[in-house]
DNA sequence: TAAAATTCCATGATATCCCATAAGATGGCA
DNA sequence: TGCCATCTTATGGGATATCATGGAATTTTA
């Protein structure tokens, strides 16, 4: 079985930007590091530009080698592949766990989702992401409501049984 | 012949949050986890958020697997993908049963839903539910007047066979 | 050399494992 | 067909390992 990252859970951030990474996403982060070996930690990606500039995504290393490998068949000096790079290549840094599973969130990085002591780890499959908790919140209600206002037939969860295998 | 969640019963749930699975479940389980070997225990998938906020729905691994296969399929960074990863892996957890064939519900988990001491567990089929007993009771109760109010062409029993394969 | 970052050690809380038992279910056999 | 032996299940308690977190010590780097 291929683990993919689920669930979320709240974490202490303290002084120095350290941060636990739950012990769940570990063992995903693992798996998916080529180079891992028992003993030692795994490395993975954090992109913090992205789409949203909301919160910080994590991406294993084989699952950001699928995504750099989308954009390396995008024609090269193409405005979309430049646009891509700029936010998932440009935008993003190498993290290794310590011992203790944890990483630490440079002042830069807390900055740009708005961080202080607290952060909300949330598995999203093949990456997770880190948030602000207050944030995380909102995203939630606004997800919710705007899942409400769809129609029957622009209803995901409905749209996902007319996908062919 | 592929097992189903079949049936209904009810458990205690301990100090520790611990509660037995039913042990018909357990054979499911077993059946759907492609890692599954005698002598080991099953794992397997809980999600608590979903469209229903009010029970936890476990799924086999091959079961969430095939939907979270056609979640990949939809582009990376849509909305509704977002959507169906919130609901589906955000929501959600790992568990595996343990030796005797209980798993623990974190308080997290037993708050979501409202459990005290006992849980009730509902076979539907690819899922199964667990619900906090008098919550489920209602639940019964208010499905069976919307059934009742159907008219003859709402009848799901009747649709049933005008499905084709 | 001062500040920042990394490594090392410590600890309480939580979750996991291991053992125990009683009741119920199952099956064999007289 | 009734009784006994055995297995499975449901449940509880205690021991142990893992996890999350904090602080001190050491190294790096600007």
């Amino acid at each position: 079985m291929i683990r993919r990252f689920r669930g979320e859970s709240l974490h202490k951030v303290d002084a120095k930007g350290r941060v636990s990474v739950p012990a769940a996403f570990r063992r995903v982060l693992e798996e998916g590091d080529p180079d891992f070996s028992r003993g030692s930690s795994p490395n993975f990606v954090i992109v913090y530009g992205g789409v949203r500039g909301d919160c910080l995504e994590g991406y294993t290393i084989s699952s950001i080698s699928k995504v750099d490998k989308l954009i390396s068949k995008l024609p090269r000096f193409s405005k979309d592949r430049e646009i891509l790079e700029r936010f998932i290549n440009t935008q993003s840094t190498y993290m290794q766990l310590d011992e203790t599973g944890r990483i630490v969130l440079s002042n830069r990085l807390k900055e740009k989702i708005g961080i202080g002591d607290e952060a909300i780890f949330a598995g999203m499959g093949e990456k997770f992401q880190i948030w602000e908790p207050k944030n995380y919140q909102n995203e939630l209600n606004a997800l919710d409501s705007s899942f409400k206002n769809l129609s029957e037939d622009e209803n995901p969860f409905l749209k996902l049984d007319q996908l062919q295998d």
